[in-house]
DNA sequence: GTAAGTACGTACTAAAATGTTAGTTTGAGT
DNA sequence: ACTCAAACTAACATTTTAGTACGTACTTAC
């Protein structure tokens, strides 16, 4: 059992990303990294070969598409199925975990999408607030 | 009008974050970003002053603070507030706008704070397929 | 015969993100 | 008087991330 001042910092038992050592930032970083974004929702049309995806993702490099794709892999987002042929054939999937997160990113995505133009747009939304005695910015 | 190529491409009138040029892309970094993920989250609770959030998000530097906070206020997702007195004293908020991403932020933060220990655990959850033929891994 | 495609690994370089330290201004606490 | 806190910024050092180029081993297309 944790001890009490433990459990009263992480907020309760299971990991808070806000602490500082919190095992949960890592696998944040993983999803939420440039190209794992990307590679999730691009993984969420269906089974992909690595050249699918990198036509799918534009910008990646083979090089930052492999790291990520092996990242995803250890922490069991994506599988990844080798046919032993030549030309080397190999496919990538999302596991079930990785299909949960992966419409949660999307969600986050869509939003994005929608929001981006009113964001381009009007760089400054409901302005800074004023208030008694407040000089703004 | 876009050309037809362009909208064939992109997959429709809203931006595509799949496509390189994509400005979407450029919002999905700071709201996905190190220390923009955790303000978001921490300012969920309500309004915050610098200091406090220094101390709420465990690990950030005041450089990093305040540049995140720049950034998440020029995408409008938080407000600023001076109050100009000395010492300082400035108060942080969601916007609307900041609002409505924080909850998706929240939502995957959520989910992975609760499938992390999972993942950490067996760092292989289905292993790689097997189908006929096949070399795994 | 030559080029291209496939799925990478490796080495090296460049660019971006993050951290560290110091300094600012002024009032409150001891 | 001296220190601390507030909210930053500037300068500089370091770490992380990303990109480029090249190699592999073999096949199909030109």
């Amino acid at each position: 059992m944790p001890s009490l001042s433990e459990t009263i910092q992480s907020g309760g038992l299971k990991g808070n990303l806000l602490v500082t050592q919190c095992p949960s930032r890592q696998i944040l970083k993983d999803v939420t990294s440039r190209w794992g974004v990307l590679v999730l929702i691009a993984l969420q049309t269906g089974r992909l070969r690595f050249a699918e995806l990198r036509r799918t993702v534009g910008g990646v490099s083979d090089r930052m598409l492999s790291q990520t794709l092996q990242t995803l892999e250890r922490d069991g987002f994506v599988s990844r199925t080798v046919y032993d042929v030549v030309p080397p054939h190999v496919e990538y999937s999302l596991t079930p975990r990785g299909c949960d997160v992966a419409e949660l990113v999307r969600a986050l995505a869509d939003w994005i999408e929608n929001a981006t133009p009113d964001i381009m747009a009007g760089k400054a939304p409901p302005p800074t607030e004023s208030l008694s005695g407040i000089t703004s910015d």
